[in-house]
DNA sequence: ATAAAAAGATTACAACTGTTATGATAACGT
DNA sequence: ACGTTATCATAACAGTTGTAATCTTTTTAT
């Protein structure tokens, strides 16, 4: 007898997918990621994809779902060991669109972004990724400001807004125009953004990597 | 004889087109503006934008350019009067996406900015209009500066740049989850990284409109 | 070894895409 | 009034898309 669907397997698969399918969007936008593209990039046909997933939507998600949730447990995983605005900022510094792998990163996360305000399966996985991130730095804040660690007429719940408004669009820039945002400039503003806030000042203009 | 191609008229026709991919991006994304949703939503058929536009490339840019660049003359005016840390302030919160024009905005930048990484095109298109804007804004960061506006520390130079990022980063979030950031909290957002920079503190917190 | 089920390839299909050739209409100058 | 040309609609084109049915090849349990 045949065995039931091997989980192991399948899982490997579907992530192949989902990397060819990052891959195709890297190369010609979302326009060129169509399922033969995607199939072909994989070493795969259509029919294979037909396999794992229900329909084209479902990878989509897929692919973008493993990114968001890889950045963001990446970003946790920092922040769990020592939850201060120190880590945050390493966290942060380590995920700007600086190396190439990075940049690919943003820009699926700005494609996948652009899906969001016209379909609500799209939204969802972005209201439950970014809920995650902002319960994230949100707990860094708490700790931070418990220790007394926080600057004269900061609000921890307004910074959480700011530090990751600031992160997203400095981030969107760099992507863009990477030329005007040299790594060294990225790192600058984010360091900037965060050391404002702790009462403890440090001055490293940061050349760390 | 015919007469030549009216300006008037053509300028006209193409305005309504652009129109009609704004509100068609807005209905269903990027995927559902094609020639033919396009062409139904001004009233008209794809021969008809064959005849004013070679392609739709053309199309799409032309309705991004005139989206950007209105947003841009409007701030640009705005610091035209008074180049002012306060004019600024002002012209930014008038362009958050609060109201629904602003929003509807907000969402065909988006999908545009999502083109640039794919799109040389568009690329360029984004260079430009983004290096009219930084102009318009370091500019006002120099007047403040020479008249000993600017509080201690703060780098013009720098505060062009976080500035632009955090009101991209924070209209893009807004536009995405507008429960998370309803108008009040938005306007703080700016409003207390703005007038951080001012050596002339005010404290109002926004009830304007 | 063999049956059975899984994994994957091939192919077909209907719908839609952007583009363009052609036809009809309306506006204008003479 | 006429002819010319701008304007716009109709329709056809070839290519691509997502989807799914069908077929072949592995893989596994007995």
């Amino acid at each position: 007898m045949g065995r039931p669907k091997d989980p192991k397997r399948v899982e490997a698969r579907r992530a192949e997918v989902a990397d060819a399918t990052l891959r195709s969007i890297a190369k010609h936008g979302l326009e060129g990621a169509s399922l033969r593209t995607i199939a072909c990039e994989a070493g795969f046909t259509t029919g294979t994809l037909a396999y794992y997933f229900r329909n084209k939507k479902e990878i989509l998600l897929f692919a973008g779902h493993t990114v968001m949730r890889q950045v963001i447990t990446r970003i946790a995983e920092h922040l769990a060991v020592c939850p201060s605005l120190e880590s945050l900022e390493r966290a942060l510094l380590a995920e700007l669109p600086i190396a190439e792998d990075k940049r690919l990163g943003w820009q699926v996360w700005l494609t996948f972004t652009a899906q969001v305000p016209s379909d609500n399966d799209f939204r969802k996985e972005h209201e439950e990724r970014y809920a995650e991130l902002r319960s994230v730095v949100r707990h860094c804040f708490e700790v931070e400001a418990k220790a007394g660690n926080l600057a004269k007429g900061v609000e921890g719940i307004l910074e959480v807004d700011r530090i990751l408004g600031l992160f997203d669009g400095l981030g969107l820039h760099a992507l863009l125009e990477p030329r005007l945002y040299p790594p060294a400039h990225q790192r600058q503003l984010v360091q900037l953004a965060i050391r404002k806030l702790s009462t403890q000042q440090r001055n490293n203009t940061g050349a760390s990597q």
